[in-house]
DNA sequence: TAACAAAGTTAACGGTGATAACATCAAAGG
DNA sequence: CCTTTGATGTTATCACCGTTAACTTTGTTA
């Protein structure tokens, strides 16, 4: 009764699922059209009805990274005291780090340069953007209360999302040893930043 | 004179240096070791005399972009002044940054999770350490002249990696538009990061 | 000089992204 | 109501890829 030989009419979602699917399980380079339609029960260049090329099915999928990021974080601020720039600070980064840790392939998909250059998939860059200003929203928030530094917002915006993004990627490559520092290396690492950023006239 | 047939002698050398030209050429994706078969004048299978497989050439690869970092980062500390800990951290940093930008997709192969889990090529994780314990070296010495904040030298080595890592990337990838802060973003955000770092009680 | 190990060869397998040419179906218009 | 048409599938095919098996050539060593 939902099977219509022709005209699947979900063909795109369930290709993406099943993509994201072996995204997490393996890895981008795992990912194939040909398995995919496949799995799906359709024919491979049934796929190029939807997607111009495999490279613009792995950009759908960044795109839905990049709102899951967002949602994560705006989630997170959602759950904390705003007023405290501090605290909000620290739990924003917490949750880039642990948003990495928890899709680690979709991450580096999103990041790892395996999407041709920036500018190729306009809707790419703004979802990318949109997650981008839930942090520099926070880091304005955190300035005009006189917690941060006030110097220019891209660059306090850059140096946050540098430490973040650096941290994540280190992390889920297995580079930094220690998860035997306390409390969390995440933690204490944000907290050395949040202190070295804050402005030392206006004390919150 | 110099072309046997048989036992060419110096395939692997060859095939490394093609790969790394088209590595820099386009990208780790477009290596092909059929390609590079062909330019070298050899068959394929020839390739698999000197290599596993694909990723142990793509291995071999980042080995060799380790030693380029690890001896950038060393020749950037023999030509400033040791005892004068912030330039030295801050030249480290910004040494380390240049490569990134020198050689983007030879340091997306290193770091990018391209090759497989961390312990799967013994070699590639020493040099990867050597190239570490340059910048591990560098904020210990700032920590025993005082100038650094005496945590425990993992946290701050990794807080000092996270941040470089990160600009790397996000510079790059293109994610930072701000070329136009000033001096430059690179320098801006460490000097930022340092000054975070900085031991207060004793100050250098 | 015979034997052996190292380093190359060709042939072939299964898998990949992609395109062209054709088939089917749903929906819209006369 | 039937036809036309465009969207969405299909099969066949191409050129490429990594990899393996089986064989050949070469340099070295006994």
């Amino acid at each position: 009764m939902s099977r219509p030989a022709y005209h699947h009419g979900d063909l795109p979602q369930q290709a993406l699922q099943q993509a994201l699917d072996t995204l997490r399980a393996e890895s981008d380079t795992a990912i194939s059209l040909r398995a995919i339609a496949k799995h799906i029960g359709v024919s491979a260049p049934a796929l190029y009805r939807h997607f111009a090329d495999r490279e613009s099915l792995l950009a759908e999928l960044a795109i839905t990274g990049f709102m899951l990021l967002r949602d994560r974080l705006r989630d997170r601020l959602r759950q904390v005291d705003q007023a405290d720039s501090r605290h909000a600070l620290l739990h924003i980064g917490l949750a880039y780090i642990s948003f990495a840790e928890d899709e680690p392939n979709l991450y580096r998909l999103m990041f790892g340069g395996r999407i041709l250059p920036k500018g190729a998939h306009p809707r790419l860059d703004e979802a990318g953007l949109e997650a981008f200003r839930v942090l520099e929203d926070t880091v304005a928030r955190g300035q005009s209360v006189g917690y941060l530094k006030p110097l220019p917002l891209p660059l306090m915006t850059a140096t946050a999302w540098s430490m973040v993004h650096g941290l994540s990627e280190l992390t889920i490559d297995g580079h930094l040893p220690g998860a035997d520092i306390e409390p969390t290396l995440a933690e204490s690492v944000l907290t050395l930043l949040l202190d070295g950023s804050r402005n030392e006239q206006q004390n919150q």
